[in-house]
DNA sequence: TTATATGCAAACTGTTTGCACGTAG
DNA sequence: CTACGTGCAAACAGTTTGCATATAA
């Protein structure tokens, strides 16, 4: 929370980033900065923009390079982590899937269940409302391996992704 | 809950079209049908490709534009309804944005706001034990609509979708 | 009969990959 | 010096759109 003088942000960066054995270059330095700096958690175009305005030969490809490696050794993540691309779910009230739940998601199958469970049902506003947001709906997103996944000896890639 | 017979799925769902002035087709239904019984959470070409078993010739597209129309009258949610596209953070300790925390998202504009709640970190396992998972992580996703858009009057488009 | 839905193919968007060149260590 | 990173362009995947044909009501 408290935020960090923003060259003592790039001096931790640039020390994970050997301890971890990649390379230190600009554009991984700049677009680092940009995404500590920021509350926007933007997407990679926002990323490439915003860098561009120092290094305007930034590549978008190098963006997402970049952040691939950078979540690798865990430098930064992903807000949507899991199932980017559209997934849905029967709705109407009386098909048994209508009522509020949330979901059970395994980070290594990325096979998506159901949770009902009561205590989660019971938040209601808080914090958000110190934004001054009017709540619509609430969340939960479990995340964690699935009693199948726990059986394969987890990978080194999804060892570190959580 | 109760899983209730297909057929009386399926009745609600063809009482829900008319009601709602969609035409009821055969591929509406099979669509519906496919998502009322799966627990999957199954993507658009998943759906596609279990319905094509009984409808060979339904194309992907009618997919789209049906799961798009049942979104609009409620029949359908998509399970992770928006930005789509990657977000990124960053997540250095060290940086101030390390610490566990939660998304408070405009189901409006999109922007997306971290929250800091005592409570919401409060959660550890509960039913998804129950399930088997070994939890790793709980991401808590409050959606509303922010300040600058509670002045904008909503659109009808965005009335519906929560 | 007529408004709506379907199927196909082409367009678009976000993301990934291959490769020649550049640069950190 | 050498491995790794960058930039470009082309390839990809998921999703959307336009339009002629088919069909529900």
């Amino acid at each position: 929370m408290a935020p960090r003088p923003q060259a003592a942000v790039d001096a931790a960066f640039v020390a994970h980033c050997r301890a971890r054995g990649l390379l230190v270059t600009e554009q991984r330095r700049a677009i680092y900065a940009v995404l500590a700096a920021s509350r926007e958690h933007p997407s990679a175009e926002q990323i490439h923009r915003a860098v561009r305005a120092r290094l305007p030969r930034l590549s978008l490809a190098t963006v997402y390079k970049n952040l691939e490696a950078l979540r690798a050794i865990g430098a930064v993540s992903d807000v949507n982590s899991l199932h980017e691309h559209g997934r849905y779910e029967a709705a109407l009230p009386g098909t048994g899937v209508g009522q509020p739940h949330h979901h059970l998601v395994c980070i290594r199958c990325k096979r998506v269940l159901d949770l009902h469970d009561r205590r989660l049902d019971a938040f209601r506003l808080g914090a958000a409302q110190a934004h001054g947001f009017e709540v619509r709906a609430i969340r939960v997103q479990v995340e964690g391996l699935c009693p199948s996944c726990q059986m394969a000896r987890p990978s080194a890639a999804v060892r570190r992704s959580v």
